[in-house]
DNA sequence: TATCGATTCGCATGAATATGTGATACAATG
DNA sequence: CATTGTATCACATATTCATGCGAATCGATA
């Protein structure tokens, strides 16, 4: 039977929360606490819980600043947000600090229940709204940062891949059956395009997402 | 009634998702082919789709690599992913390159359905395992996964991130004000630290973020 | 005080890399 | 058909790197 803990300050909702899953076979919930130093102060005398479900804006520590501390001390508790807050900096900042889910407190019961059952089964609770922020992440930097069109051939991003990997030019030669001659050959041409003259710069260039 | 198109070279599949969702009163699906190439000519003559459905692993060009060009010439279109790739990388490059949602192929036809409803509503259908994983990228960088103690000297990172700046020993050596013996003195210590012996594998490790 | 680790420096040698100057073959393009 | 770009290969040379061995200084610590 998995333990699930609460940090919620809103003494409805957490008593709500607390009732409905211990009514579940599958949860006990023995800590319910509205803010992150009691939970400390729990996890002293007792074992850590399975699952936290965590409000960010809390009495005392915040619970984004509440998930690194616990990680860190019981690393082996996962960690589920559920506030009302969707903006971007709280979902990044949680988890950055090691959250593993991000609710939204409209989410009902039964689909809290299910959120943690998906976390204990190796997936990460999301609604679909967050998951697109996550998403937005990932497509912004990228489009106006990198992208940056150095006219490389197939072939050159193979070599290039080759250098990443740490490869010399010999077991680069090797992995895609050519001569050594060929591979400087093409590092010539990967240099000139790239502006650059060594191994490093191009493997540091490829790494920072430059190529 | 929101148009649907689908790019997937399994015959069967594709057939099956495209009846499944002409049967459904919300969508209509007038195209589904089996490449990036054909359905780029056909978006020549068509009005685009709301959402797309693509495949990774395709004749011709890759999933992926048609995203992006999709989503530059039609970035109103918004497009899933739907593949049996679950490792980062391709989930990563989905994202970055544009997609905005990322499904496995086990996934039934009512939660494909459910998944592009959810897609036009603004949000981002993802697995929970998909999910995980993308959590995951925020973890890496920072505290718990990654940050291997290697015992390395303050001295030591210095080197390193000249290493990673693509300086030569030379340029190392001129930075800190020290002898290109004492460079070649540092780098050894480092390699053996790092269980590595060259400089391609130091800048590698380092800008994965494992140092 | 004696030892240890961090930092500094020197010398030597073989391996790997950077760079120049060629060449051939093939496919695509105008 | 001439040109251009990709990919292949060869030879030569200077530079850089990897590595082994040795050693001096200094601060901290046992």
């Amino acid at each position: 039977m998995a333990v699930v803990g609460i940090v919620e300050d809103n003494k409805k909702i957490r008593d709500l929360i607390q009732r409905y899953l211990d009514m579940q076979d599958e949860f006990e919930c023995p800590v319910a606490v509205d803010s992150v130093e009691e939970m400390l102060e729990y996890l002293e005398e007792h074992n850590p819980p399975d699952v936290l479900l965590m409000d960010i804006q809390l009495p005392g520590m915040s619970g984004i600043k509440g998930i690194g501390i616990i990680k860190q001390k019981y690393p082996e508790t996962e960690i589920i947000m559920l506030t009302v807050y969707h903006d971007s900096h709280k979902i990044f900042d949680s988890l950055v600090a090691g959250a593993s889910g991000y609710l939204l407190k409209h989410t009902s019961l039964p689909e809290i229940k299910e959120s943690i059952q998906t976390l204990l089964d190796g997936g990460s609770p999301m609604s679909p709204q967050i998951a697109r922020k996550v998403i937005n992440y990932f497509k912004k930097p990228n489009k106006q940062v990198s992208e940056e069109d150095y006219g490389l051939t197939p072939r050159e991003h193979d070599i290039i891949n080759g250098l990443v990997d740490g490869l010399s030019y010999k077991l680069i030669a090797d992995r895609y059956d050519i001569s050594i001659d060929t591979v400087r050959a093409h590092i010539r041409n990967i240099y000139k395009k790239l502006h650059v003259n060594s191994k490093a710069e191009v493997i540091a260039k490829s790494l920072r997402g430059e190529i």
